[in-house]
RNA sequence: GGCUUCGUAGCUUAACUGGAUAGAGCACCUGACUACGAAUCAGGAGGUUGCAGGUUCGAAUCCUGCCGAGGUCACCA
């Protein structure tokens, strides 16, 4: 017999087979070659007969037949050929093929006898994944840990589809941003540091940055009382513009050309880039708080990266390789000297790549850095994981990447995902409504503890033991539930919400977990002998289609780089055995057989369900 | 204004990429713990998929036009 199961994609497998099945029988009965692309094979919808089902509409148009009359002859074929498939119904131009319980249970026994299920061939491709990528003027929040559970779970789910994975981050730590946070520091802070306030290193410097920020803006009130401010409002404003837009409006301008802070800010960056010791000094100093204060904020997230990329390293790239382009005549040079690229031909703008000084621009930066890459790792695939406000800046840096014919440029992705918005609407950090990143994972955790005490299941633990049921129940409901939501799509953070823990959430699939967890535990050892177990009812059957569908699963959200693909099958899954746990005796089953299967497909659904979540970073407790 | 993304129950969302009667959760109402864990299960109510056309066996999905919301159009990053 064939090892259906020995690349762990016996699904494909199996739908190869009808595919190529139904290709033979159309060609012999009617002459006409069909092309495999234009059947659908998936599991039956519920509330019809069968297992699998073949949409046969596309063929009664090229065939000139009746659905059923196709319909009919695709089936008989298929059961005579194919020793697993029973029998079939045909419902208008839908084939509903039923599988034999034979096939099912040794489905069964072979996933069990499988290490890592769901884990598919090595595919000899490497793709390096770039998540997080902060600031280091100030800490993490909620929109970063979007970016940083999409990666990393990006990241887990392409290794597990078959790729060797890189995972970077690049780290913004120049330029005037991190520069306001030190020259605040120097002015207001006394010379306090983590050490001696005992702060986390990443608010620290977020905290005179705020200062900074505050600073500026009383200098710039005062300002506008000053003469030269009128002044600069009569010459400048637009028609029907009023004072306070104007000035709105007008506050960049100010921090260039009058603004006292401003200038101090820009003497400082100037001093860092012309590489003044003291500034070094300062600047790694302050950097390096931040770093150990991200550390922490990382490992409670449960990630991690293979490379940083510091920008203060590479943000010289790219110059020689546009200098290239130029000879080239890929770019053209304006008179001033600047350097640009003409993407007209592809419904874009003119965009510039050096200044008329000559130096770099952000996307010059992007340009060498993706060089630098495949030079350091040789990667076919590169995605990026940013929000989606920088969409046009990614097609832009792809098409140059392409016109310079990059040998990774087919495999440039932009994981683009949606801003986070909380219930009363955006998040400001100047209105203060920013949600920190280490609070909120203290307050899913403290959450966690307060429902778990109050059920109190875990009594005969210790406190360790204790902690980390709820550590790991209260990061599963904050990943689940940002996890959950497909990428591209903006979404609302109702923090209410996300310290939920009954209904689509991820404690609830932890639940699935720790019920099969305690009916294994009291049934002692299982014995995979159930082949004689020959009939099971549509509740079995429903979780054997899922856990068949699972490899499946891993495929399709690698490939669309869609991690809320494996969270809304986690919850699908685990819904589906918390209904046969509640609709069907485990322990004492009506025989021997009846009972070693469907623990045997309890610890199954224990498997992928674990599986499932650790892709998302989530780690199953045992109780709860 | 140009380009672009999106609009699904009161709220948060799904729909295997064009497939069967648009699925869930929250909130609301009703029922089930002396059976393997009730962070559970079963049931009820809630939808003209923004609006109007079009394409075809078949549309939430594709095309056109409106309406509405975001993003972006720097010699910033």
């Amino acid at each position: 017999m064939s090892t259906f199961f020995g690349d762990n994609r016996g699904h494909m497998q199996l739908f190869d087979k009808i595919k190529t099945e139904i290709v033979n029988v159309t060609h012999r009965s009617y002459g006409t070659s069909i092309d495999p692309g234009l059947l659908t094979v998936s599991p039956t919808r519920k509330d019809f007969e069968g297992d699998m089902t073949v949409v046969i509409f596309p063929l009664v148009k090229l065939l000139r037949k009746k659905p059923q009359d196709i319909g009919a002859i695709i089936g008989d074929h298929l059961v005579s050929k194919m020793p697993e498939i029973d029998h079939f119904n045909v419902v208008q131009g839908f084939v509903n093929l039923s599988l034999t319980s034979d096939y099912w249970l040794s489905f069964l026994e072979k996933s069990l006898a499988h290490d890592e299920y769901g884990k598919l061939a090595r595919n000899g491709e490497k793709v390096m994944i770039e998540y997080s990528s902060p600031n280091t003027n100030k800490p993490l929040h909620l929109g970063h840990i979007r970016n940083i559970l999409l990666g990393s779970s990006c990241a887990n789910i392409m290794h597990a589809a078959g790729f060797e994975v890189v995972k970077v981050q690049v780290i913004n730590d120049r330029g005037i941003a991190i520069c306001k946070s030190m020259l605040a520091w120097l002015k207001y802070g006394g010379g306090e540091t983590p050490a001696s306030t005992g702060e986390k290193g990443d608010h620290l410097v977020g905290k005179y940055y705020v200062r900074f920020e505050k600073e500026f803006r009383d200098e710039y009130q005062e300002w506008q009382q000053s003469p030269k401010a009128q002044e600069v409002f009569e010459s400048r404003k637009k028609e029907d513009q009023s004072r306070d837009q104007f000035f709105a409006a007008y506050k960049n301008e100010y921090f260039n050309r009058y603004s006292e802070l401003g200038n101090e800010a820009r003497e400082m960056l100037q001093k860092w880039e012309d590489g003044d010791a003291d500034t070094i000094e300062l600047w790694s100093q302050m950097n390096g708080w931040v770093y150990a204060g991200f550390d922490q904020t990382y490992e409670r997230l449960g990630v991690d990266f293979d490379h940083l990329y510091y920008e203060s390293e590479t943000w010289k790239l790219g110059k020689s390789e546009v200098l290239q382009g130029l000879d080239k005549n890929l770019f053209f040079q304006k008179d001033d000297g600047s350097v640009w690229v003409d993407l007209s031909h592809e419904d874009k703008d003119e965009k510039i790549l050096l200044r008329s000084d000559g130096t770099s621009v952000y996307i010059t930066q992007d340009i060498g850095t993706a060089m630098q890459r495949y030079r350091d790792y040789g990667i076919d695939r590169m995605v990026y994981v940013v929000a989606d406000e920088q969409n046009y800046h990614f097609q832009v840096l792809f098409e140059i990447l392409n016109m310079l014919d990059e040998p990774y440029a087919e495999g440039l992705f932009h994981l683009s995902y949606g801003m986070v918005d909380l219930p009363s609407g955006k998040m400001k950090s100047r209105e203060g409504t920013v949600v920190d990143a280490d609070d909120l994972i203290d307050d899913v955790i403290s959450e966690a503890r307060q429902v778990a005490m109050e059920k109190g299941d875990l009594e005969d633990l210790d406190e360790s033991a204790r902690d980390e049921v709820f550590f790991r129940i209260g990061m599963g409901a904050l990943k689940f539930f940002i996890l959950k939501v497909n990428p591209g799509k903006r979404m609302t953070f109702d923090p209410e919400a996300s310290v939920d823990m009954q209904g689509q959430t991820g404690p609830y699939v932890q639940n699935a977990y720790v019920r099969i967890q305690s009916v294994l535990r009291k049934a002692g050892s299982i014995s995979a002998d159930f082949r004689s177990c020959q009939s099971f009812g549509d509740t079995e059957k429903h979780l054997l289609t899922q856990i068949f569908m699972y490899p499946e699963i891993v495929k399709r959200s690698a490939n669309e780089y869609d991690p809320s693909v494996i969270a809304n099958f986690c919850y699908d899954l685990a819904k589906s055995y918390h209904r046969f746990y509640h609709d069907v005796p485990i322990l004492t089953a009506e025989s021997d057989a009846a009972r070693n299967f469907r623990l045997s497909l309890s610890s199954m659904v224990g498997t992928v369900l674990e599986n499932g979540m650790n892709l998302l970073g989530i780690e199953m407790p045992q109780r709860m």
